[in-house]
DNA sequence: GCAAAAGTGTTCCGTGTACACCCATGA
DNA sequence: TCATGGGTGTACACGGAACACTTTTGC
C-alpha cells in the first residue's frame, strides 16, 4: 500500500484516486534456489513495506495492479493474480505513514486522505528475477529483493499479506501451471524442480517430477545445455503456450 | 451491490460508508436437488440483482458481508467466503440505479454517490435453505430464491459474478469441505450426494461417494431415517465438528 | 415375495511413490 | 575411469471407477 509517488501526483484530498482502497502487490522472484520478495523502504525512516498503490477513478483494478508492479520492476506483461482482500479495521494504523510524511516534508494533517483507513486488494506477481530492475522512487530509499525466509519487520499486516500470497501461490501452482512465470524463458528440469521444491517447501522425487511435467504436454524440449560441469548435459525446456 | 436500505441511512454523499466500494453476496441454497440463488428485485422496476451493500467506515469488511447476508436471510453465523474483486470500468453502468432512484422518489442527481463507479468485493454464502427467511426491503419488491439454471436477466455483471461464485464453490468443495453448510444439520448420504452432484454438475458413483465421505472421518452416524418408502432406511449423518 | 434404495465387498486400472539402472560429461 | 547429475524403466501402493452382492423397508 501507499505508493507515495502516485499520492504526490494528487493532492491532500486524494483527488483522482479512489479513496480508502489500495492495492498491495507481492512480487515473487526466484534466485539461487530461494524465493524472493520485492520490498521498498521509505525514505528517512526504517519502515519496510510491500509495493503498493491506488486505483485511479477511471482505471481498471487489474490495470492499477499492473501499473504498480511495472513501476517497481520495470517489466511489462507481468503475471498477476488476485488472492485476497484485506479489510479488517485492526490493520488500520496510520502512525508509520504519519512519520514518513513528516520526515519527508509532507504536511501530515489529521484529515489527509493517506491517513484514513484503507482496505487493500492483495495481488501476487510472478516475475523472471533476471529481468527485473528494482526501481525505487523519490519517497523510497530503496527497492530490492528480500529472501522470503529472512524478511525484515514490515509495516502493518504486510507480513500476513505475504504469507497469504505464498499460500495462494502454492494452491494454484499445480492447478494453473503458473510457476513458469518465475523462470527465464528457457530452463532445465532441475531448475524447474528446484523452483517447485522451494515453493512447496518440500523435496520432490526427481524421476516422478520429470515424468509428471513431461506428461502434462506443456514443455517443449530444446537443445542440451552444456554447463561445463562433469555430468550429463540437461535439456533446456520452454513453456509451450497453448 | 447497492443495498438501498443502507444508502438511505446515509445521505446523498454517502457519509458513513466507504465510497466506490461495494459488496455483492451470492447466497447459495439447496432445495429439491437444485442450487438456488437469492436475488432481489428493485421496487417499481424490473431490475433483478444480487443482494449487496456497502462497508461502514469503521466496519470490518467481513462483518459488512455478514451484515448484508443476514439482512436478506435472517440468519446468524452464515458461512461466507471471499472469491473475487470485480473492478473493471466496463461493469460501471449507473443507468439502472438512476431509474430505480427516480422511480422511488429519490433525487438522482448526477453526482449522487450511488451513481459513481463501484468496485465490488464478491462473497458467496452457503446457507441451509430451510432456515432462510428471504427478507425484502422498502426498496425491493421482492427477495427470493431463483433456480441457478433459470436465472432472470440481471443488472450489470451480476450474472458473471454468480458464475465466478459457482466456480469458486466447486473448487473449494472437496478441498475445504464446505458443502455441509448447504444442508440441514442432519442429512442422509443420498442428500449429500445429490448436493455434490448438483454443484459439480455430474453424476457420481454411489458406492465410491459413500466410502470417500465416510473415509474422511468427518461424519457422525446417527439413527436411521424411516421415510415410509418401500426401501432400506438410510442413516442420518451429522457433520463432525473437528 | 417383490421392487427400490441403502450399505458393503471385490476387482480393475491409472497415477504417484520409491528405487534401480543406464547415459552423458569433463576432470 | 570416476564422480556427478540427467533421463528412463520397473515394481509397488493407494485411491478412484465400475460392478456385484447383500440388507432393509413397505407394499
Amino acid at each position: 500500500m501507499k505508493a507515495f509517488k502516485t499520492a504526490n501526483e494528487s493532492d491532500a484530498r486524494g483527488n483522482g484516486f479512489i479513496p480508502n482502497l489500495a492495492i498491495d502487490v507481492v512480487v515473487f522472484g526466484f534466485h539461487d534456489s530461494q524465493l524472493k520478495v520485492l520490498l521498498v523502504k521509505y525514505s528517512k525512516t526504517d519502515y519496510v513495506a510491500l509495493p503498493g498503490g491506488f486505483i485511479k477513478v477511471d482505471e481498471n483494478l487489474h490495470d492499477a495492479a499492473e501499473r504498480v508492479a511495472k513501476e517497481r520492476t520495470g517489466l511489462n506483461n507481468i503475471f498477476l493474480d488476485q488472492f485476497f482482500v484485506f479489510g479488517d479495521m485492526s490493520r488500520y494504523n496510520a502512525q508509520p505513514f504519519r512519520e514518513v510524511m513528516e520526515a519527508n516534508g509532507m504536511p501530515a494533517k489529521a484529515d489527509h486522505w493517506l491517513l484514513n483507513r484503507f482496505i487493500s486488494v492483495g495481488y501476487f506477481a510472478l516475475v523472471d528475477f533476471t529481468k527485473v530492475t528494482p526501481t525505487p522512487d523519490k519517497l523510497f530509499d530503496s527497492c530490492g529483493w528480500y529472501d522470503l525466509n529472512a524478511l525484515p519487520a514490515l509495516i502493518q499486516d504486510h507480513a500476513e499479506i505475504i504469507s497469504k500470497a505464498l499460500n495462494a501461490l502454492r494452491d494454484r501452482l499445480d492447478d494453473k501451471l503458473i510457476g513458469f512465470n518465475l523462470l527465464p524463458e528457457e530452463f532445465t528440469m532441475g531448475q524447474l524442480q528446484a523452483l517447485y521444491e522451494t515453493i512447496l517447501g518440500k523435496k520432490l522425487l526427481r524421476s516422478a517430477f520429470q515424468r509428471k511435467m513431461l506428461g502434462l504436454n506443456i514443455l517443449e524440449r530444446l537443445a542440451k545445455k552444456y554447463t561445463g560441469a562433469a555430468n550429463k548435459a540437461p535439456y533446456l525446456y520452454r513453456f509451450k503456450a497453448k
